[in-house]
RNA sequence: UGACCCAUGGUGUAAUGGUAGCACUACUGAUUUUGGUUCAGUCAGUUAAGGUUCGAAUCCUUAUGGGUCAACCA
């Protein structure tokens, strides 16, 4: 019955290497850098490789691309893993490229004695003007020929600290005038004093991406080692130095990474929103980042929906973002708890209610049965939504105005009778009456209303404050535009209501639970609500098609 | 004026030489005690030109467009 999925192209890859028998079992890893929180993109990558060995066998390592002291911290690897596991996948090894600074060290060696890298005297502009461009060849350095006792020589007392920083790197020795930049001498270590967040002040040599993220793929055994499409190039020299330290042979494949619209997907652009107070935080709830997004009250199950919607390929592209939120609302709907909230209150009086209060029942959630039912206090003086009214109506217009009659969600039909107006001409009241037959489950009026209220019993009601978020960017692609991305902003992306009217059963909310707000949206508890405080943020809000046409 | 990667509706992704499909979006309509949900339906696509073939989105050539590469970042 089930209709067989079509595979991606590294699922391809992966079934003919398992058919051909190339491998028994396959092994990746998510190798982030500690430099910053993860993002919606890094989601992509974390279900591509943690989702290849749940399909087959094999298991994923959690590796930190730790190689750079000076802008790595523990508070990022902390993020990072609590990151992962929200999103709900466990890794096998816990693993960090600094593990393996001693084998490194070696690697080179090795390197300097095959004579195949040497330790280069160069200034950083010295290396890159005899780099050549990509249309012209490189220049040999010249230190390039030293003897390997000499490299050996240099490279121990680079490790010991003899030199300062920048005054020595040690290079590959391969070809200067090679079509492929990334082959023409690259630097494999260069010298840092800084102190690194796992190693202290061990190291006074770090080793370079190039020559830490293959080598640590290759010792982990890593068959199948995922990344962006930007790494295309550094594949010969991934391979080059495999082949050359006759090491496990790790292969390199690549994605087009994810973009999302209206927002930015750069580690460097969200640590300068961080830095310079645009948002609060990492995880202001207009993030793109995962700890962003779990604070605006997206769960980790849409999140996977949603990597598994736009799936993998190698091509350019910019995800409409409504496609998230789409997979949010998709899951909220089914999980939501319904609850009652007026933002902008108006006072609505039943004039032939009384005095009297009565407890009135309601659905959970419509979706799902055994979510139960809650009570809601209900009395002759309640708050409805100031854009619920409207003195003249246009046609089909379902909710109240002057002499039309509505449903009070779970509770019973009114009529509006009368307006009340203060001296300015404001409208400050409604005068209502109620059908008592219209009884929510019991209606014997034989009335048909098309339009559906929420409300709150105004004695009853709590004070909550929400805040309401819209895109960050009013830009499809801000980092495509000219100038500053931050120039593209979007300065409505937060709305805070201090006070909205809500209804009792919200009193003791919890960060865990999710809830819909009827007719309003999906909101989640911040954690900054405290015992005294109710502060709900808004995940995403409920598709409005009467707001989109204009009504 | 180099090399490499990529090109299918508005968006994302399938079709692996044999009926261009799915999802999102948009638009209709039905249902609805959320103008939500659900259900039914509609619009909309192979960058271009040659070639190979009985047959091409798919293979070849060229062009065009987009992206990447000149950090002691990853």
């Amino acid at each position: 019955m089930s209709e067989e999925k079509s595979l991606n192209f590294l699922e391809e890859i992966i079934e003919e290497h398992l058919k051909q028998g190339t491998y028994k079992s396959i092994v990746t890893r998510f190798p982030p850098e500690p430099n910053g929180y993860l993002h919606i993109g890094h989601a992509s990558s974390i279900c591509l490789n943690f989702g290849l060995t749940k399909k087959y066998p094999g298991y994923t390592n959690l590796r930190f691309d730790d190689t750079n002291p000076e802008t790595e911290e523990t508070e990022y690897v902390d993020s990072i893993k609590e990151d992962v596991r929200w999103l709900g996948f466990e890794w096998k090894h816990e693993r960090y490229a600094s593990d393996y600074f001693g084998s490194l060290y070696r690697f080179a060696q090795q390197l300097i004695d095959k004579g195949l890298a040497y330790v280069d005297e160069s200034s950083s502009e010295e290396i890159a003007a005899l780099k050549g461009t990509p249309t012209e060849p490189g220049k040999d350095s010249p230190y390039r020929n030293r003897t390997i006792e000499e490299n050996r020589d240099l490279f121990t007392r680079m490790k010991n600290g003899e030199f300062p920083d920048g005054s020595r790197t040690l290079r590959a020795k391969i070809d200067m005038a090679h079509i492929n930049m990334l082959m023409r001498d690259p630097i494999l270590y260069r010298i840092k004093h800084a102190h690194h967040h796992r190693t202290g002040d061990e190291w006074c040599i770090y080793p370079m991406y190039d020559f830490a993220h293959g080598q640590s793929d290759s010792i982990e055994e890593v068959t199948h080692s995922i990344c962006t499409m930007e790494f295309i190039p550094h594949r010969e020299l991934y391979d080059w130095l495999i082949e050359k330290l006759e090491i496990y042979p790790s292969q390199q494949y690549e994605f087009a990474r994810r973009n999302i619209n209206y927002t930015v997907t750069s580690k460097r652009k969200l640590l300068q929103l961080v830095n310079e107070k645009f948002v609060t935080g990492w995880d202001d709830p207009r993030m793109p980042t995962i700890s962003g997004l779990r604070r605006r009250g997206y769960t980790p199950e849409s999140i996977r929906d949603f990597c598994d919607r736009i799936g993998v390929a190698k091509r350019d592209n910019l995800v409409d973002v409504g496609l998230l939120e789409f997979c949010v609302r998709e899951h909220l709907n089914k999980i939501a708890l319904r609850r009652m909230v007026v933002f902008d209150p108006l006072k609505v009086v039943i004039t032939n209610y009384g005095q009297e209060e009565e407890i009135l029942m309601s659905e959970n959630n419509p979706e799902d049965e055994g979510a139960g039912s809650r009570e809601i206090p209900f009395s002759g003086e309640i708050y409805i939504e100031r854009d619920d009214f409207m003195e003249n109506p246009p046609k089909k217009y379902f909710r109240l105005a002057p002499g039309q009659m509505v449903r009070l969600k779970s509770a019973y039909i009114i009529k509006c009778e009368e307006v009340i107006r203060d001296a300015e001409g404001t409208i400050t009241e409604l005068r209502c009456t109620y059908i008592p037959e219209s009884k929510s489950g019991q209606d014997s009026s034989g009335i048909n209303v098309k339009g559906t209220l929420h409300w709150v019993s105004a004695r009853h009601a709590l004070l909550a404050e929400v805040r309401l978020y819209d895109r960050l960017f009013r830009v499809e692609d801000p980092a495509d535009e000219e100038g500053d991305f931050k120039d593209y902003l979007n300065p409505d992306s937060l709305q805070v209501i201090n006070k909205v009217y809500v209804e009792p059963a919200l009193h003791g909310a919890t960060p865990g639970e999710r809830y819909q707000f009827i007719r309003k949206g999906y909101f989640v508890l911040d954690r900054e609500s405290n015992g005294n405080s109710l502060i709900f943020n808004r995940t995403v809000g409920l598709k409005d098609s009467w707001a989109k046409k204009g009504g």
